[in-house]
DNA sequence: TTGTACGCGTTATCAC
DNA sequence: GTGATAACGCGTACAA
């Protein structure tokens, strides 16, 4: 590292200017000052201008925290993510911000780094931050089915993202993976193709609901049921399991027309794979993915995949909790969001 | 979108458990609470545990707001990103939230979107909601040369990231760029090639850089400079418009034996172009990127690329707002951290 | 070692 | 239309 020093220093800070201040400047008092920002009672024209010009000059800025106390409520919510480096939750968390920020809040962002005692401490340390609201993006399975959060949600709204647990009264919103599977599936049989593979990794709740859709269609079309795992993951890591997983696939006795992948990392993978041993995507095998990540875009040739709609999910989700904290709808609910088959080149 | 209503209902918003609440349950003063939370002074062991007992029972939450209020700090940051879709930023992001949250600070993240005027919004909200400092992720030009940041930077403490203009007076932490792209053309020339060609986005600081930086190299090595332009961007467009500018450059009379790409989305566009013409990499053509962003890891093969330690750059800019922030460090100072080579199979 | 009383900056209440 | 004052929940100087 290097360090370059400019020999230039920023000031000290001043003492801040309050609504007091801007009520001497003008020559009212402090509750026409407020009355005058907050536009909630009727000032007279004269008034408001010699307000106006005074916090100008002051270049007064109104603390949110003495607003905050008073008022009970802050305008600002938590977002708790366990990762930043998964663009799949980057998506949500843009949906929620966009959607929130355009209501004039300002969001905490947590991450989690995947760990229930950090998630509990980070959630803690947000309700002392009186947010009005928290958004829990895939939470820790331990925190869910302990009640800790059923409890949390007796003291401020929340809402989780993809975290359903049978028994727990919450609300949440899910992606439908269920109807995305199905939709997948649907179209390699319309396109003719019913011997297909299911890549998946080991272990996750969703990995095994998508399995499970799977094995279901398989046995109504009468089909052979082939699904290959590798180890669970999410990472650039899953792409040489999958490839080399299905490379063995691929080089068996029967070699399936079609790979549903459960994610996009996998599905990356199996195209590799094609392309060492020489097999044409998607003349001689057809690959869709799930998710919609960037890295389904920019794979030569581009992959098909299930769009969970990350983004709209997240938005959603900003909706679903912003009627919570506003209106009195005391109701658990469920809200399900469809999934986007993308047919590419894959 | 799906909506099942869980005909199960959350409570109504209870009146929070206060200080004096505690006090009361405790039999001692609010004063007595305080310092048994805050561990500022000294308290009889008995009457301590008498305390920690009455906040236990009545789980108490100390309101961060009033806090903030008196002691003129609130152990908050904002952190503002030009876009969330990018995992380059969410590295830095990830980078400055560790280090800032081991220290007990939560951070306010907001998407500027890339729009100057909403990043002066948001600037103004933070404020308001008495941040101790503010981290501006690649900040827009405009508001860095109108002067308006380093009016911010006398209010309160502010750090740049990858933001730097001349005659600015501010604290920056920058990656060493230039050093980076000279180590990706040294390794060619050891490598024994020397006919290199540099792609390149259209308008961007960071590309000038770059190319400044490669053209005095190729002068010094009397090679021929090669520029090849493509619109500017940073997403998965900016692959196929580089497989194309690519495919025309290696289709030319003399084609070049490497090519350093600007970022990763650059190269992988290369790489796909290379694979079209059947040009062998490394082989017959020797490809580097630049960011080491996951993508650069799932191609077939792995690009090499110059990573420039985005999560560490977060690091380092946590650290150095800290200390802005605490101690009475009050010079500004420009930090560059240095870049890594990665070479991969490319 | 403990308690009283004031102040942080704002909005809400009530009186004029 | 406007103003005085209490209140939000906490930390801290000062007194005991």
């Amino acid at each position: 590292m290097i360090i370059e020093n400019l020999f230039y220093k920023w000031g000290d800070i001043v003492a801040r200017t309050t609504i007091q201040d801007v009520a001497k400047e003008a020559g009212v008092s402090m509750t026409t000052v407020s009355r005058v920002m907050n536009k909630n009672y009727p000032v007279a024209e004269k008034t408001r201008i010699r307000v106006e010009k005074a916090i100008e000059k002051l270049s007064f800025r109104p603390n949110m925290l003495a607003r905050g106390l008073i008022q009970n409520f802050t305008k600002t919510i938590g977002i708790l993510t366990p990762s930043l480096e998964n663009l799949f939750f980057s998506e949500v968390i843009k949906g929620i911000d966009g959607v929130m920020g355009a209501k004039g809040y300002t969001s905490f962002l947590c991450n989690t780094e995947g760990d229930w005692e950090k998630e509990k401490e980070l959630i803690d340390s947000l309700l002392n931050r009186q947010v009005d609201g928290i958004v829990l993006i895939d939470p820790r399975k331990d925190n869910v089915v302990s009640g800790f959060i059923e409890e949390i949600a007796e003291e401020v709204p929340v809402l989780l993202i993809n975290g359903h647990s049978k028994g727990i009264q919450c609300n949440y919103v899910l992606n439908d993976a269920e109807a995305g599977v199905l939709e997948a599936l649907k179209y390699f049989v319309s396109e003719g193709i019913d011997d297909i593979a299911l890549l998946r990794g080991k272990k996750s709740y969703s990995y095994d609901i998508k399995e499970e859709v799977y094995s279901q269609f398989m046995k109504e079309q009468q089909g052979v049921e082939r699904v290959v795992r590798i180890r669970d993951g999410n990472d650039a890591n899953t792409v040489d399991q999958a490839k080399e997983a299905v490379m063995a696939l691929l080089q068996s006795d029967i070699r399936p027309g079609a790979i549903l992948a459960c994610n996009d990392w996998m599905a990356v993978g199996a195209l590799n794979a094609a392309k060492t041993l020489e097999i044409k995507v998607p003349e001689e095998l057809r690959i869709i993915g799930f998710d919609n990540t960037i890295i389904s875009q920019i794979t030569d040739p581009k992959l098909s995949t299930v769009d969970q709609q990350m983004t709209r999910l997240g938005e959603l989700a900003a909706k679903r909790i912003y009627k919570m904290m506003t209106k009195d709808d005391h109701e658990n609910q469920k809200l399900f969001l469809e999934t986007k088959l993308i047919i590419r080149e894959s």
